[in-house]
DNA sequence: CTATTTCCAGTACGACGTACGATAATTGCG
DNA sequence: CGCAATTATCGTACGTCGTACTGGAAATAG
C-alpha cells in the first residue's frame, strides 16, 4: 500500500503556512515561492497539494472558518445571532485578510457549512422560511465584513483625505456634510469598543423583526 | 502658456478606457498595457496621467460614482434611503467590478462626497447624531455591495457545490441545514426581482428604527 | 534486482507593474 | 528665424508573479 515516494509535507501544512503569512503580512504577500520557502520546499512542490493559488485561498478561508469556537444556542435568536456575529468579527480581526478574501469565494469545505448550520439553528425559533433565513445569514456576514473592514482601516482618515474633504466642503454645495463635520468636530471622541454590539444588535433586531412582521 | 509637448490624451480618457475594460472583462483584465492599447498609446505614457495603478482604481471608483442620477429627497427617510440604496445597486450592477473594488479604497474625489451628502440629507429628518448617520450610510453601502455580489454570482450554486453540500448533509450532524434544503427543494422557485427592495427595506427600516429607539 | 508509481524541484515562459532614458513636440526668448 | 527650456511619448528592461514542463529521486510490488 501507499506506493511511490511519500509526500514530504501535507496540504494542511501548506494552507497553514499561507495563513500565517497572510495574517502577518497581508494577502498580497502570500506567493507560492514564499510559502514554499517557509515550509522548506521547492516552489513547484506545492502543486502536489493544491491545484492552484485560487483554490489555495478557498482552502485558507475554509480552514480559518474551522477555528471558531461554536457559539452556544440559547434559543433566543437575538442573543444567538449577536454571538454568532461576534465570533465572526473575532475571526476576521484575527485574520485581517478574511473580509477581502471572502467575496467571490465558493464556500468549499465543511466549515462554512457548519457556520450556516449555526445560523440556521439560531434562527430556528423565528419560524421564518428557510430562504429568508439564509438571506439573513448572508446579510449578517456581509455586515460583519463591512464593519471589520472599516475597523481595520483605522479611524484615522489620513491627512490627504482631511484636506480633500475640507476643501470640498469649503467649496460649498454640501451643506449636510458640512454640518456633520461641524457636529463631529465639537462632539466627543470615538465611542470605543461597544460600537459593534450596538450596530450589529440594531441591524439584527431590526432585520428579523421586520421579516417577522411581513 | 502651456509649454512643452501637448498631451495626446487626458486622464479621463485613461480612466474611461479602464472602466470600459473592467465592465466587460472584469477588473483583472485591466492592465496598463491593455488600457494603453485601447486608447492607442504606449504603456508608459499612461503614467503621465496617473501616478500608479492603485490610484487609477481609485479614480475609476470615483468616476463611476459621478454617473449616478441623484435621487430626489422627499423628506421621508425610509423612501429616500431605499431610493439611494436602489441607485447604488443599479450602479454596481452596471459596473460589476465595483463591489470588489470598493473596500480598502480611500474615497478620493468629490463624487463619493456627494454620495455621503445625499445619505446625510436622507437621514436629516431622523435627527440622529452625525456619527450614527455616517455609520448607517456605511452599513447600507456594505449591505448593497453584499447583495449585489451575491446577485452577480448567480443563483446557480455550481454542480460541484451541490455535490459537496449534499454529501456533507448526508454525513449527518447538520440537521437545520438538511431541513432548510428539504424545505427549499419542495418550495417555490426564486421570488425574483423585488428581493432587493424587500431586504433593503427591512434592513433600513429596522436599523433606523432601532437607532431612534435607543 | 527491475518496473512502477509518486513526489520533488530546477528551469523557463509569458504577463504584470513600472523605473529609466532617449526622442519628439511645443513655447518663450533672442 | 534659431536655440534653449519644457513637457509628453514610448521602447527597453528589471524584478516578480503563477505555473507548465521535465528529468531525477524515493518509495513499493513483483
Amino acid at each position: 500500500m501507499a506506493r511511490g515516494r511519500p509526500p514530504a509535507h501535507t496540504r494542511e501544512q501548506v494552507v497553514d503556512a499561507a495563513i500565517g503569512i497572510a495574517d502577518v503580512e497581508g494577502l498580497a504577500a502570500v506567493t507560492m515561492r514564499r510559502i514554499a520557502q517557509d515550509i522548506g520546499a521547492g516552489a513547484m512542490s506545492l502543486y502536489t497539494y493544491v491545484p492552484d493559488k485560487d483554490h489555495l485561498v478557498d482552502l485558507m478561508v475554509d480552514r480559518v472558518g474551522g477555528t471558531v469556537t461554536p457559539v452556544p444556542i440559547t434559543g433566543d435568536w437575538r442573543t444567538d445571532l449577536l454571538a454568532l456575529a461576534g465570533s465572526q468579527r473575532a475571526l476576521m480581526r484575527a485574520h485581517p485578510w478574511l473580509p477581502a478574501a471572502l467575496p467571490n469565494r465558493r464556500l468549499i469545505g465543511r466549515n462554512m457549512l457548519t457556520y450556516l448550520e449555526q445560523g440556521l439553528a439560531a434562527l430556528d425559533p423565528t419560524g421564518l422560511p428557510a430562504p429568508v433565513k439564509l438571506e439573513i445569514i448572508a446579510l449578517i456576514t456581509g455586515l460583519v465584513a463591512t464593519f471589520v473592514t472599516a475597523e481595520l482601516a483605522g479611524s484615522a482618515p489620513a491627512p490627504e483625505q482631511v484636506a480633500l474633504i475640507g476643501e470640498a466642503v469649503a467649496g460649498g454645495g454640501l451643506p449636510h456634510l458640512a454640518a456633520a463635520l461641524a457636529e463631529g468636530a465639537q462632539g466627543s471622541g470615538p465611542p470605543g469598543e461597544p460600537d459593534f454590539d450596538r450596530l450589529a444588535g440594531w441591524t439584527i433586531t431590526g432585520l428579523v423583526t421586520q421579516a417577522l412582521s411581513s
